[in-house]
DNA sequence: TTCATTTTTGTAATGATTACAGTGATAGTA
DNA sequence: TACTATCACTGTAATCATTACAAAAATGAA
């Protein structure tokens, strides 16, 4: 399984013209790997661990020359800081307010823009929801009736 | 003109419950009158010439505050700064990758997201969108007949 | 006036990202 | 093997938007 995710990000960077270098494969290879739109910073403090010398420099590097490339998609959804997606297919995202997970979702459908951007070139689309997921909803719930008990 | 605007500043505060000083006034009277999605500092470099000794910390305490009461929007289109619009009505956001201006858009129908986000609680929907503007995709054009007339 | 509260200011800290210069590895060539 | 050019990587410093915090000023009721 790690085989399969480290070949497929030396095939990814050999077929954009770029030589597979160790960090270049490992920072790639870990996005793959983790779907779950990691930081810059994340990144680096997990591969820190195999790889003792790393700079945090050499992960920017390695992102901000994936993005030219569009190997990998950056999402802003957290406006702290920037996050990265290996899954470069058009798709959205939900953060929720209280747990601050990001989930994906697919159904993007037909934004029926009428004529009013017609005359734009669209390059790009991003959709970026904000709420509460089932898990904290259900936390609320709980809080709510806590509270009613206290104050009954 | 300048005096509707004002006058609706401070309606708006009113209703929210808090009052309206000179800074909170200006700030929101600001935003009203340019709806062209300006940057903390844009506010403050336009309102220091008005208010000699306004300070950039009180601009970010009124629109802290303004986003809390939701008198007003946040805009992360542009990743480097934050921009705010004083238009809380959904609406999606086109930025132009040349010039870097922005663009409103208000039709942004029915997202059919399916059963996918059917147990998500959606509080706010974002929509960034990226390209070229007309006038920039004219420039472009011009660019490419330029380079085309010299290499032939 | 007096005094508490709120508003505003000024400066310092934070933290993510970028700039940059130097070091190390690699590969090709003589 | 030595030489050299290019590229990858590191470490540190700078940048810059935003936040923290404490002090000063304004407000407004008693
Ligand atoms: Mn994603
Ligand atoms: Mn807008
Ligand atoms: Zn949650
Ligand atoms: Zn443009």
């Amino acid at each position: 399984m790690a085989l399969i995710y480290s070949e497929k990000a030396a095939k990814m960077l050999l077929e954009k013209g770029i030589k597979p270098s160790p960090i270049r494969l490992k920072v790639l290879t870990f996005l793959l790997k983790n779907p779950t739109h990691p930081t810059a910073d994340e990144i680096y403090q997990e591969l820190q661990k195999e790889i003792l010398t790393l700079s945090k420099t050499s992960v920017y590097n390695a992102l901000s020359l994936f993005l030219r490339l569009n190997l990998v998609k950056s999402v802003n959804i957290d406006e702290k800081e920037t996050r990265y997606d290996a899954n470069i297919e058009e798709h959205g995202h939900f953060q929720c307010l209280s747990c601050k997970q990001i989930y994906d979702f697919f159904h993007v459908p037909r934004l029926e823009e009428k004529e009013e951007l017609n005359d734009f070139m669209i390059k790009e689309k991003r959709y970026y929801y904000y709420g509460l997921c089932p898990e904290c909803q259900q936390k609320e719930e709980n809080n709510e009736k806590f509270n009613w008990n206290k104050n009954s």
